[in-house]
DNA sequence: AATGAATGAGAATTCATTCAT
DNA sequence: TATGAATGAATTCTCATTCAT
């Protein structure tokens, strides 16, 4: 692929995040995805072979920007507390920026092989980072706490995608109250 | 609604939550629905007004009895930690029933308002049962405590779900694992 | 089916028939179809699983009634020569009364296997008709003999299609014509 | 043309011969025939302008080699038998070399006026060619005998393409066949 | 002359919903 | 109250053709 061609994907997968993310993925038509992107419909179709290939290419290009940047925020910091605020900051950051983009995350399409793959792949990845983390800690069971300390930062993002009132710095208190819990939590697994 | 009226419409609901379950709210048609239900498609629309409305109304009933078994099950136990087992084991236990039904807490229809409606009351009402308990133990911060235990709990939906070596007795451990880390977690929440 | 289910049956089998035949299978849209037979573009759906199946049963009512009236046609007469007549009347004359639907004689849904077993089939039976005819009087090689007066017959058509100053009297002079040389040539074949 | 532009308009030709024949007219893809052909779909058009326009000089191609074939052969030959034999082996010889491309025979573009005239008058050559050659014995009717024996040999068509048992042998057989029919047919019509 | 990325018109089919019986 | 035949809006994807390079 040339760079313009890049581009042209980029831009696509662009303007698909922004309508899938707002109005869900059946709700979304491939002709409103190209007007987005200053295509034609038909140029779709050299990029993504279908609307499920699409979506899947975006959420994956999502996913894989969240491990990054994730994977880089981590790099900064040294104490498990501090680590572990990153990943709360990180999560619950992810949601604060994307809080417009609610369909995202509560419809996707439905019986796409490739789709559910992409997404426990995600969800493996996310919680092995985490896992080792806490395995280099000296901790015990480090998947199940893993998993935990994620359940209880997803839970949070329902109020921060559907209470209106939710604040920037609203989001930093939840980062210290999810930390804290946890943290205590744990000591005792060791 | 006589007593007949009644049956059917607990009739619809149940072939509803079978094929919605199953197969995802937009991949289910209603004469499918009705074919299962044993009446006519036309005889669909004298019970509820749209399809969404139908989805609505199963997922309402299904909500309403999670919750009313939730509080059956708080009143024969007297400790915090025996009410979060309940908690615990009721909720995980509600996903293993339905690990064959899991497009229903992926797929749902996307811009009905009532459902969303539906969605956030339900778990106001889950965290206030939650929060209540904790609060009547002393524990600032109940509410945040009450959505992390959920979000905890909800976070081994994945692996009941998706893991098909995931067994019956796999969830008493979970029940246990979650309700320790909270527990000690909370500790110095007092 | 009901009386009016079989009525609407026929009706759009009949302007089936019209449009496929003035504009060929590929240049007639089932909206047009539709349309024509006075009804919903979904009614048509109801009654044909596809476009390709509403071609093959127009088809297929046609090839019956041809079969049909020549079988009575062929009740009326006794002499050989007068029943190569009969079959050389119906032949050309079902060309002369559908000389406005040329496209029917040349285009057909390309790759749909019950289509082409519909004609195969129908080619069949009307070669064993005469084949039977002519072993009846004592012919070898009866059904090659079939064979080569259907051909005969048939070439005749591109005239009776694409020859505009073709008159119906033509056709009668054409049936004696290929009745005398069929005649003729089968003699010697006894 | 150049000698190179000739050969690659040959060979594209080639290329769509060998796909319309094998899948049909709209069965086929203008990139099929360009990938095909080796060269890119943009230069197809530089050849021919449509879709429709390839197809028709494709078969206006083969028209020419079969009529200039038929010329060949007859010239070899000095008895209105042998010519009438000469004739129907190659007819029927065509088919059977061709009866990998069914579809060609079968399915050609609807609408397109030059096609019809280039099948047209083909036709007519053809039917001239067999016409003269009986004036020439002193056959009345000529026309309308010429037809009648392209007819006995087209209708044959249909064996050779659909029944699998067909040999090459049994072109021979027809071929006898059919000439001592139409010999023994045409001698009273002196 | 050759390329192939981009275009956009075009049509079959599905299915929620209605309403006459 | 129950039925199911009829409706028609709505959308994906294809592919012949163009044109800037």
């Amino acid at each position: 692929m040339s760079q313009v061609q890049v581009d042209k994907w980029n831009m696509i997968l662009d303007a698909a995040y922004e309508l899938f993310g707002a109005n869900g993925f059946y709700e979304t038509k491939m002709s409103d995805i190209a007007e987005r992107a200053g295509i034609a419909k038909g140029t779709l179709y050299l990029y993504f072979s279908s609307k499920e290939q699409l979506f899947t290419a975006m959420t994956k290009r999502d996913f894989e920007q969240f491990l990054e940047r994730l994977t880089d925020g981590l790099q900064q910091s040294e104490s498990l507390k501090d680590r572990l605020s990153v990943v709360a900051s990180h999560h619950l950051g992810y949601f604060y920026e994307r809080r417009d983009y609610t369909k995202l995350f509560f419809m996707m399409p439905n019986n796409d092989p490739e789709m559910l793959q992409e997404i426990q792949s995600f969800i493996m990845q996310y919680i092995r980072i985490l896992a080792t983390m806490l395995e280099g800690d000296g901790f015990r069971e480090a998947k199940l706490l893993a998993k935990s300390f994620v359940g209880i930062l997803d839970m949070m993002k329902m109020d921060i995608l559907f209470d209106p009132s939710f604040q920037e710095e609203d989001v930093s208190q939840r980062v210290v109250f999810a930390t804290d819990l946890f943290m205590n939590g744990c000591m005792h697994q060791k």
